[in-house]
DNA sequence: TTATCGCCGATTAATTTAGTCGGACATAAT
DNA sequence: ATTATGTCCGACTAAATTAATCGGCGATAA
């Protein structure tokens, strides 16, 4: 019902752990995992794919680990969802071309991909920046309440 | 992956059958499910949830079926949605309030959530006469290819 | 009073998503 | 060189969701 998966749940939460980090920061699967509380597993599958997309760089090797492959304020939302979970589609009848059958008599079809179209416009237009920044406005939240622990 | 359910492709098809019909006009689950090769026991089911949340109208008894009982001009996508699938969440976090056991380090969750509120606003202004209007449209092209049949 | 329709709960089947297992290759440190 | 630590990859099982079916009840126009 128009979620995202769990897969792209993590895939964010993985983006999020890289992004901002100082020049040289390499996130490895373990720590991530640990982080979040990710199953191992299932979170080194989806950076594989990530970067696979060219979304993260992988380093291998011990101390090796991912670095994020792309500039937070360009790439979008739309672009990680496609990454895990394939073309998005709101509407089943066009995949793979095999029309349903009830193509003939179904008139709604050629109105919803238009909708599907806005729908994709639209996570196509939510940068990552706009869902990873949050992690400074904690920082600066931290910072205050640092503060007003001391001022009292 | 952000896909409609059948059920509400089902539920769109049968609302599109009965939207702009004359004044009196009954629709019953069987005439429905054969145009639209529907499996006649789970349109029924979808039927009689729409009619439980007022957007068509059931007429019991032989003779019997359902009106549309909303205005296509002023209900909407997002509320046949909600009707079938439940509340729209892109987000699996709020679901019955056990927060997950990543809510501590999870800092992706507030923007997502407005993303979220974001698309169900998106779907709550896509009212279903976008959807069903289509049929005045084929109606219209059936026209001018009629005319154009004769002009030649 | 009966045939035709909507109404309802429970169950099963199919599909999709989530998570696991086992083993390969790469490379920095010893 | 050998080893520990990392990525990489395919096949597999388990769980959850969605789709479809079954059987019986209640309403009502003919």
């Amino acid at each position: 019902m128009l979620k995202l998966t769990k897969k792209t749940d993590y895939a964010l939460m993985a983006i999020n752990y890289m992004a901002y980090r100082k020049e040289g920061f390499l996130a490895n699967t373990r720590n991530i995992s640990e982080t979040y509380h990710i199953p191992l597993e299932q979170l080194a599958k989806i950076l594989q794919t990530l970067s696979k997309n060219g979304i993260i760089v992988s380093h291998n090797g011990p101390k090796g680990g991912y670095t994020l492959g792309v500039d937070p304020e360009q790439f979008t939302l739309g672009e990680v969802i496609r990454a895990i979970e394939g073309p998005i589609q709101m509407i089943r009848c066009i995949e793979g071309e095999s029309s349903c059958s009830q193509t003939e008599q179904c008139t709604i079809r050629t109105p919803l991909i238009k909708i599907e179209q806005q729908l994709v416009d639209f996570l196509d237009n939510i940068t990552i920046d706009t869902i990873c920044n949050e992690n400074e406005a904690i920082d600066q939240k931290k910072a205050i309440r640092g503060l007003s622990n001391i001022s009292p």
